[in-house]
DNA sequence: TATGAATGAGGGTTCATTCAT
DNA sequence: CATGAATGAACCCTCATTCAT
């Protein structure tokens, strides 16, 4: 709290040139930190790829942790803000599963992984601080698929005997797996396929075991619902 | 292929008081790479559990990454050379499946789950020099697995139109997510459990769909992606 | 003498805002520079404390050591100029030690003793440049005392036997060390209580000794020194 | 506890040649510490001084702060063990007095005060575990002298209403005053009749204010004091 | 005149690695 | 074969100082 002032304070003041100054050394730190890792990424590496100096990015930044923490911020921050508003848009858990996984993939075919493995890789070993804000950075990350996962156990979509955390797991798991397959291989062709495939599969994986009748109940009741739905916006115009 | 020669053949002609030093040195190396990573553990913590100098574990291997490397190899080969009698001993996919990932899980509880995020995290920027072993290693470790996957599409019981790829990518993600909830919770209370819930939801989501059901399916998922198109129609306009 | 004179010079040709401001970057400087010390003080705080930027300090003062001399130096200037205008009228050397002892004491539990300590932990390891200002400071700033106890030599209030540097010594040593005390403690409960006793210790030891008594002193010590010798002589028999 | 275990326990086993490299570096820090004071000394410079790289410091020390400390430690350590086993031995509150002040203006004298000004300008701001330290340090170095007031006040040599820490700051303060005047003119031609001139100021200054009779009855009481001593030497023999 | 921004120069500290014994 | 000791090379971070605007 007061070793950071310095240049902690000189931040809060952020003119229009500097606010650029703060995108583009995040940009940079999320490129070297994405191929580096934490620990292997260096400040210097940052400051060249930027054609400036060390002192000029701890001008903005307190330390490298702190440079680290705000790009994983920023980065989640972006993915999450988008999912929170679209998942509960989409009806039924199969369409969001689907939407989830195949956000989620070219989001990282685009950004790479590095960044993502940072905040599984780099969660522990790091003080208590920053600790938290990586739980919640997941915390938030992961809810809208949770609360969709919460909503079809509800509704009898998927199976209520097994912990949502392990079905988060799972989801992600297999994704973070693919990635790497892909970076390793640089295969990774059609990321539609591939979504499709995933999503099909891990809904077959959480369904309730033997149910047809129960999936055609659930499907009645989504057209019941739409129907409704789309009758009343018909009689309000 | 040049540096490391001289304590490679050091390595190589040894009598049976150094073999067994060799073996210390892999042990302790496994603990506090496993406890701290690469990257934060350092050598001389290596040498002070085991209660000699630095200088001595250098004369066993040429560097830390050399150690390192030596440590997931023999780690993997371990656990591979299990896999790789028991699993063809195993009668069916699902039970083959359900044997790995118990497996797996349990090894990696015992062990602290250090080395494997080790092999994924480390596993990147590593000179091309280990990566080939990296991948090596990875390709033997999932080969049982692989070639359960393969005799199971082959004999009708799992899908024939999904890569291997992708369903092992979905076995090994999941259990690392897993491991890593459980480093971070400490919360793992029945590995038995777990393994039996993970091993029947991913049998199923690679079992092949039952026509019916499956048609069912896809009905399903297209009326909901029409709504979902026709609600945002609306609400656009 | 080359390199201040830009800013030097800047500063004789002020105008009243000027001055005001100039009145203002010391004053925050001397609380920063005596909370802190010359080398913890930073112009960042200096300029934050003052709501403006560090260049604009720069504009006013050349360095970071040339605005701290001025800090002494008008530290200095006003309590050197009080003494010398307020010793001359107490009567009698006992008096004016006891004025000189309560105001110095006062002076910098009031401003801390920081701004004290700055001059005798900065005063070596200095550019020659600030050594001679130093040395100039300190000369003044114990002239009125010294000018006093001249004047007590003079008309045998004190010793005539003993440098006056001495003297000058113990006064200000005394000092220093008891407010050096003050800051660790935090005890230091009755300044004139304190002033008294210290300017009443000094006074007698500064006065001429009585001959009678003086005599017995110097028998005792020669007793006391004899028998001491006497006794190791015995002990290392 | 943690971070500084590496170099720390190395220090732990030292061999012969070990412990002579501590005491070269020991030497050399504290002739630099000694004349640039701890901000302004750097690692590199004694480093260099030394002949070798900073890394071998940092073998043996754990920080700049700990070097500093050990510095400290022994320095002081050296002269209050003297002080300790010697000051008893004295007879009689002024002998004391004149002793003390001898061994402390020649031991400075020799080493300079720079070592000694370290304690009190660096004992602030500094970590909790350090002041610790140094608040210890100084008690002890203080002891022998806090002593002999101790038992000169019960005896009635010296004043009963003044606090013995103001004497002691006299004491101290004097001293080290005059060593600054010392350095900075170079000049202290004479060190015992300083010595001398100092400690029957500062004794006249702490004598009970009129008790010519109080010190004759002392100086009897003394001389029965060694006679007594004196005859049952003679009676063992 | 004032200042936001940038940075060169350096400081303390770490650690894998080497080498003489 | 073992090791105590030494160190080069980096790394993160700080701060007085400069300069274009």
């Amino acid at each position: 709290m007061d070793k950071k002032s310095s240049s902690q304070q000189r931040r809060e003041s952020l003119g229009a040139r500097s606010r650029k100054r703060v995108r583009e050394i995040l940009g940079t730190a999320r490129e070297v930190f994405g191929e580096k890792g934490f620990e292997k990424a260096t400040m210097v590496e940052i400051a060249q790829r930027l054609g400036t100096s060390e002192a000029t990015i701890f001008t903005y930044f307190g330390s490298k942790r702190e440079l680290c923490m705000e790009v994983l911020r920023r980065w989640y921050y972006e993915i999450s803000a988008d999912l929170e508003r679209e998942v509960p848009l989409v009806n039924g858990f199969r369409a969001r599963l689907h939407f989830v996984i195949r956000k989620h993939l070219m989001h990282l075919i685009e950004e790479g992984t590095g960044i993502c493995a940072l905040v599984l890789s780099e969660g522990r070993n790091v003080d208590e601080e920053f600790s938290d804000l990586i739980t919640d950075i997941k915390r938030r990350y992961t809810s809208p698929l949770m609360a969709a996962l919460v909503a079809a156990q509800k509704s009898g979509e998927i199976r209520r005997d097994i912990p949502l955390r392990l079905m988060r797991d799972m989801v992600y798991g297999s994704m973070e797996h693919i990635l790497w397959s892909h970076i390793y291989s640089g295969f990774l062709a059609d990321v539609d396929l591939t979504a499709s495939r995933l999503s099909d599969m891990l809904w077959r994986a959480f369904m309730p075991p033997d149910q047809p009748a129960e999936a055609l109940a659930q499907l009645h009741a989504e057209v019941a619902d739409a129907l409704h739905r789309y009758e009343q916006n018909e009689a309000e115009k």
